[in-house]
DNA sequence: ACATTTTGATTTATTAATAGATCATTTAAT
DNA sequence: ATTAAATGATCTATTAATAAATCAAAATGT
């Protein structure tokens, strides 16, 4: 009997696993591509395209990118060809946050 | 010698998770969450967080989402607390679609 | 400046995902 | 109606991801 590894998802991380693999199958439908057509494309076997149309939240991050960016399906609609401004803006950002947080050591002070 | 396995991802897929897990990162910072935190709240290991963060194409899909949503990085922005009337779009416009997709025999026809 | 915590990077054992094959069923085009 | 193709589902061997531990380096609060 294998063991059962447990793992769990909010409600709202399901919804959007769940939401983003069906705009993939309809991407994909819509561009009257087979499911073994956009799976080839993606490098990947179309099982793994059928898990991933389902919202599967155990599939490859980038597997699944994949699939959808070749369905048409984008994670960041960006006015420019390449989201770089926007990693570049993140990364600003980034900079500015200091680079390790920490708790301030008086949590919860309860000494009044 | 370990067999090598390649995967290679399109760059607006590598652009997008990059994209994901720096603002992942920022958000996580901003709500000064350590690392530890958000990796013990998502149920995952701090270094599968790490990796995350990084933009790693190779982590299951739901850890992402559920650590980006922790952090408050949402893939869907919806106006209603469920994704629920979205899912139910999507699955209203997919049974207008043909339920299985079919090229025409007539690939090129050359016979002219 | 110092003490402590956070982070980054590795390494290994364990567990799980993936590819590929196969088969039944459903679907679409003729 | 017939036929070929697409889909859905399941199984197994192989390959890869994850958790956990460890350690060094960096960063923060006092």
């Amino acid at each position: 009997m294998p063991k059962v590894s447990v793992r769990s998802y909010s409600r709202y991380s399901l919804e959007a696993m769940t939401l983003l693999g069906s705009l993939i199958r309809a991407a994909r439908k819509e561009r009257k591509m087979t499911a073994q057509d956009l799976a080839t494309r993606a490098g990947i076997s179309r099982g793994l395209l059928q898990r991933i149309e389902k919202g599967d939240p155990r599939c490859e991050l980038g597997a699944t990118i994949e699939a959808a960016s070749i369905a048409g399906v984008r994670l960041f609609s960006a006015e420019s060809s390449t989201l770089t401004p926007y990693i570049r803006q993140t990364e600003d950002k980034l900079a500015l946050l200091p680079k390790s947080v920490r708790k301030s050591t008086r949590v919860a002070d309860d000494d009044f």
